[in-house]
DNA sequence: GCGGGAATTGACATATCTGTCAAGAGATCT
DNA sequence: AGATCTCTTGACAGATATGTCAATTCCCGC
């Protein structure tokens, strides 16, 4: 157990944390353990130590991100919701809250995965379990199974390419667009109570 | 002017064909002088006769992607439609047609700006045009400004992030899907004229 | 205070990539 | 044939990266 004495300058979280900051803001060819090191003010050697090589570095970095992002979309959308529009907020959460699902993240694991084979089909497992529970809450909401399945991809594409853009507005513009997003998703416009609720709680401070 | 003289086997177009498949298939960062010299079976010194050195062949590259992509999309936008749905369809040209609209080469751009300021920048301004060309089209079918702004975001998102998810039906299967992404964007069920249209013209042999 | 394990370090070996340069090969014109 | 312009090449220099290893430091229990 690291119980992290105040003697040891380095730790495994220590440089994973480093190499995420870096894989986020500058993609995955970009962790170098020599960089890591000198953000850290530590001997680049030291990396060795607690992780074998670069590679074990890289598959706890995955795994990371496997046990996060797609496990709270999922809770999301299996949250109990009276209508789809109401559903749909639950899961714009997502986008408005870095602690549910971090975002740039997900993308940085995207990009990684279009040159690396083998987490590509963990993405792609991935994805297939996003797209097929957003169908099914458009399903348990009265959708027909095709259009359910158009609507959760357009639900998720939108998301990705919101992430991917990065448009970069301003929070509350983009609070403002979400009831918006959900009219065009469902094909209705929700009900004020349920926009209320959803700008409620993304407005405390 | 290069006219290819049987003696010559590099070329700058050489060069610069080998640089987009591989940035296209492995990003920006595999895009080497010394990879690419050995797919071409030329030494590698060679480049430097038709490129000052790996920064010229990259503004190259980030050139010939400007004027190609976004152009042919505000085109699109622009072609007569006597409806939405029909306004939606002529724009959905561009995702079935590579001819029209590089997707891949899109997706790699865009996973190069993120670790490249100045291409963000350029990145950025394109992106800003075909959001506002999108949203005037809507204006034009009688979308409100904000309505037509958020269904904009929409449709350019969910693009985006189709193209980066490549989930990668069949192309039976995409063609026959798009209908129902018109619907959604639209928020009203294309006419069958106008389906058929659509399909047709994309079904020539 | 001292021995041992935990953590750190610098020196070394090796690989990959960029860029420079002078020499060389080939077609073409005179 | 010889000059010349165009393109190609190999040798060299230098930067950056990974990974190994033996030596060292530092704390903690004894």
């Amino acid at each position: 157990m690291s119980h992290a004495s105040s003697r040891q300058r380095g730790s495994k979280d220590l440089w994973l944390d480093a190499a995420y900051e870096i894989l986020v803001s500058d993609g995955i060819d970009a962790v170098k353990i020599m960089g890591l090191a000198k953000r850290l003010n530590l001997s680049r050697t030291g990396f060795y130590w607690f992780f074998a090589d670069l590679k074990e570095l890289h598959i706890a970095m995955i795994e990371r991100w496997e046990n996060q992002n797609t496990g709270t979309l999922v809770q999301r959308c299996n949250r109990p919701a009276s209508n789809i529009c109401e559903a749909l907020f639950n899961l714009m959460d997502c986008w408005l809250d870095p602690s549910l699902f971090d975002a740039r993240l997900d993308l940085a694991i995207r990009n990684w995965a279009r040159v690396d084979d083998e987490l590509q089909i963990r993405v792609n497992d991935a994805d297939r379990i996003r797209i097929d529970t957003v169908a099914q809450m458009f399903q348990r909401h009265g959708f027909a199974p095709d259009q359910a399945q158009v609507r959760s991809l357009t639900v998720i594409y939108t998301q990705i390419g919101y992430i991917s853009m990065q448009a970069d507005k301003t929070r509350s513009d983009r609070l403002a667009r979400v009831p918006r997003y959900v009219e065009i998703f469902s094909g209705s416009v929700p009900a004020q109570r349920d926009v209320e609720a959803f700008l409620a709680r993304h407005t405390e401070a």
